[in-house]
DNA sequence: GTGAAAGCGCTAACAC
DNA sequence: GTGTTAGCGCTTTCAC
C-alpha cells in the first residue's frame, strides 16, 4: 500500500534512478528536478524502504543489542550508552531480551542478522563454540565475557571481588560466603575464581552458594542457606541478589550490617535507595555500551555488494579485547564483624560447583587491554 | 561472505527454487532431495535470508516496540508480557528507547517500519496528528493514549486517580497536590483531569505542580514546592516521581506518611521494596503487552505482495480500543490527615498549565470497552 | 517434484 | 544531470 519509488518516479516524470539519487545522493541531481520529485513524494507519502536498500547496500544502519533480562536496572545504563552512541553515528539500536534463555539468544540472533550491521551480545549465557559459529553469520560484539578471536568488552569483575573481599578482611570477616550467579555465566566464573583466591589468600573460609537466578527472589531465597553456612560476611554475585538476600535476612531476624555484612555488584541506582545503602563494586556499565559500540562500527565499511565476493576485502579487522575497571563503593551494608563464635575460620574454601563449560581459559587474556580506551 | 541460496543450489545440484522451498514449504520436495539440500546448507552455513524473504512475502515475523525510556521499571513487565505473547506467535520483538524524545520516536518508526510487521507505541511523546501520518506507513497499536481511528490499549488512570483522591479524601485530607508527568503525555492529561474533578467534587482543594519528567528525580526536585503549597497529601504521575518525592520530603525532614500522604501510580516492583511501602494505584502492564501484540497481529494476514495492488484486499480492520481496569493498592505511604492548619482548604483547584496539545477531545470514547477483553 | 522466469523496492555502474 | 541496465537474495506463479 505505501508508495513506492517507481510511484513516484511516475508522478513526477522522471526515472526511478532520479527519484533514488534524490534520496541517496541529493548533490548529484538538479536542484528544480530535486525539488519536483521531493513534492511528488511528499504528496505521496513516500518513504525509501530500508530493507530493500540495504539488500544492495549491505548496511541498515541499525545495531542489535540482545541482553539477558531487560527487567534487570544493570542493564538500562549501558542500553542508553550504546543508543547514545550509535545515535551519534546516525545508527539506530533495536534491543531484545533473552529471559536468560540460551535458545531464544540464538535464535534473536539469527532474526536480527539480516536486519542489523551487527550485534552486541551482552551477558550471553550460550556457549562459546555457539557465539563463534554465530558470529559467522553476523558481527558480532561480546560484553561481558571473553571469546577468543571475537572483540569483547568485559567488565574488570574479579578485580572488584578482590576488592570487595579485602574490605571484608579489613573488616575482621573469616568466614564468607559468595552467592554465585547463573550458571553459563562468565562472569559469576570470573567472580567465583577470584573471590576463592582473595579469601584463601587472607587466611578466611568462603562457601559458594549457587548457582542462583540473578534476581532478587534469587537472593531472598538464600537467607536461610546464609544463616546456615553460619558466615559473618557475604558477596553477591550483583546488587539484585544483594538486596533480596537483605530482605531475606532481614525476615530472619537477622540483621544487616549488624550480624552480617553484605556486598553487592553492579551499583545500580536501586542500591542507593535501600536501608542499607548497598555496598557495592560499580561496574562501568555505560562505558561497556559505548565501547561495545564503538568496536563495532570500527572497521563496518559495509561493503558487501558487488565486487567484493571476488574476495580482495581486507577482512581482517582487528578484534580487541577491552577490560573495563571497577571500583568499591562503600555504603552502609557493610560493619566490622560481629565478636560471636561464628568468626573462626573451619574448613577451607568449599566450591560446590566449578561450572567449566563458559570460558576459553584461566584468567585473564594476554591482549587484554587495561582501562576504557578503545580507538573510535 | 555469507552463503546464499545459490551457493547452496550449486553444492546440491538443484535449482534455487527447490532450495527455497526446502525452507519455506520442505512438504513440496522430494524428501531425497530435501536432506540432500539440507545438508549442503549446514555445510555452507546457510541462514535464509530474512530481509530479502520479508521484501517478497510481506512479512518479517517481527514486531517494533518503542518505549519512552526504557530504564523507568514501568515498562520490563509490558515488554516481557509483549515479547511473551509474540514468541507464541512466531514473532520476536525489537524494542527501542526513545529517552522521551518525540524526535527520535518519529525517527525509530521510520527506521523500523520496513523491518517489523507493525509497531507498539508505548507512551508516545509525539502529536496525534503525526502518529496518524506514521500510520499509514506501518501497522501501529497505541499504548497509553487515545487516538481516533487506530487500535489503541488505555489504562484507566482516570479511575485509579478517583480511587485514589477519594482513598485520600477519607482519611481527612483536603489540601492536595499532584504532581503530573511529561508535556505530550496522554496519560498525565487524564491523571489531571479526573484528579481535578475528583478534588473538587470531594470539597478539597488541588494544587497541580508541573510539567514534570516522570523520573525519581523530577519526583525528589519538587519536594520543597510540595512543602510550601502546604498540603497534606500528593497524587503522583508515577511511583518513580512519587519515591523520589519521599526521598526529597525526607531531607526535609518531612515525615512520610505521618505529616504527607504520597500516593503513586503504576505498582512497580520498586514500590513493594522502599520504606514506607508505597500505596499505588496498580496499572495493568503486562496485560497490556499481551493485549498491544494481540491486535496488531488479530488481522495481520500480510499479503502485500502481487495482486493485493489492484485493491480487492479489505483493508477494514477493526480498529478496537480497549481500556484496561485499574486498581488501587494500600501500603504505607498514606495515613490520616494530621490535625494542623494546612489542612483547612483555601482557594479552588488550580491548575497552571492544561496542555491542550494532546488528545483528541475530552473523556472516554464511546467506543471505549472496559475490561481486558480482546478479540484472539 | 523440479526448473524457468518474473519481480519485491531499491542502488550502482555505465552510457549519453 | 538523467536514463538504461543489471542485479541484491529471495519467493512464487507457471510449465513440464
Amino acid at each position: 500500500m505505501p508508495a513506492t519509488i517507481r510511484d513516484v518516479a511516475r508522478a513526477s516524470g522522471v526515472h526511478i534512478s532520479t527519484v533514488s539519487r534524490t534520496f541517496s545522493a541529493p548533490h548529484l541531481v538538479n536542484p528544480e528536478t530535486r525539488v519536483r520529485v521531493l513534492a511528488c513524494a511528499e504528496e505521496l507519502g513516500y518513504r525509501p524502504n530500508r530493507a530493500a536498500r540495504a539488500l544492495i547496500t549491505g548496511r541498515t544502519h541499525n545495531i542489535g543489542l540482545i541482553i539477558a533480562d531487560i527487567a534487570n536496572p544493570f542493564f538500562p545504563p549501558l542500553i542508553k550508552a550504546a543508543e547514545s552512541q550509535a545515535r551519534h553515528r546516525d545508527y539506530h539500536v533495536f534491543v531484545a531480551d533473552t529471559n536468560e534463555d540460551p535458545v531464544a539468544e540464538e535464535e534473536l540472533v539469527h532474526a536480527m542478522a539480516k536486519q542489523v550491521d551487527g550485534v552486541l551480545l551482552c551477558s550471553p549465557r550460550m556457549s562459546n563454540s555457539l557465539i563463534e559459529q554465530l558470529s559467522r553469520e553476523v558481527p558480532l560484539v561480546v560484553i561481558n565475557r571473553q571469546v577468543t578471536g571475537l572483540p569483547c568488552v568485559m567488565m574488570d569483575v574479579a578485580q572488584g571481588a578482590r576488592l570487595a573481599i579485602e574490605h571484608l578482611l579489613d573488616l575482621g570477616h573469616r568466614k564468607l560466603a559468595l552467592l554465585s550467579g547463573p550458571r553459563g555465566s562468565w562472569t559469576s566464573r570470573e567472580l567465583r575464581r577470584s573471590a576463592v583466591a582473595a579469601a584463601r589468600s587472607g587466611g578466611a573460609e568462603l562457601t559458594v552458594l549457587g548457582p542462583n537466578p540473578p534476581t532478587e527472589t534469587g537472593g531472598a531465597g538464600l537467607a536461610d542457606q546464609v544463616r546456615r553456612a553460619e558466615v559473618t560476611a557475604v558477596l553477591a554475585y550483583n546488587d539484585l541478589m544483594a538486596i533480596g538476600l537483605i530482605e531475606g535476612l532481614d525476615a530472619l531476624g537477622i540483621r544487616v550490617p549488624q550480624d552480617v555484612s553484605v556486598v553487592g555488584i553492579d551499583d545500580i541506582a536501586l542500591s542507593r535507595l535501600t536501608r542499607p545503602k548497598l555496598t557495592t563494586v560499580a561496574t562501568p556499565t555505560a562505558a561497556a555500551g559505548r565501547t561495545a559500540v564503538d568496536m563495532l562500527l570500527q572497521h563496518d565499511t559495509g561493503v558487501r555488494a558487488r565486487g567484493v565476493r571476488n574476495g580482495t576485502s581486507d577482512d581482517r579487522r582487528t578484534t580487541a579485547q577491552v577490560m573495563l575497571q571497577t571500583e568499591l563503593v562503600i555504603r552502609d551494608s557493610t560493619a566490622p564483624a560481629p565478636l560471636d563464635g561464628r568468626n573462626r575460620p573451619g574448613a577451607a574454601c568449599t566450591d560446590p560447583d566449578p561450572d567449566p563449560h563458559c570460558t576459553a581459559g584461566p584468567g585473564h587474556p594476554a591482549t587484554a587491554t587495561t582501562g576504557d580506551v578503545v580507538a573510535s
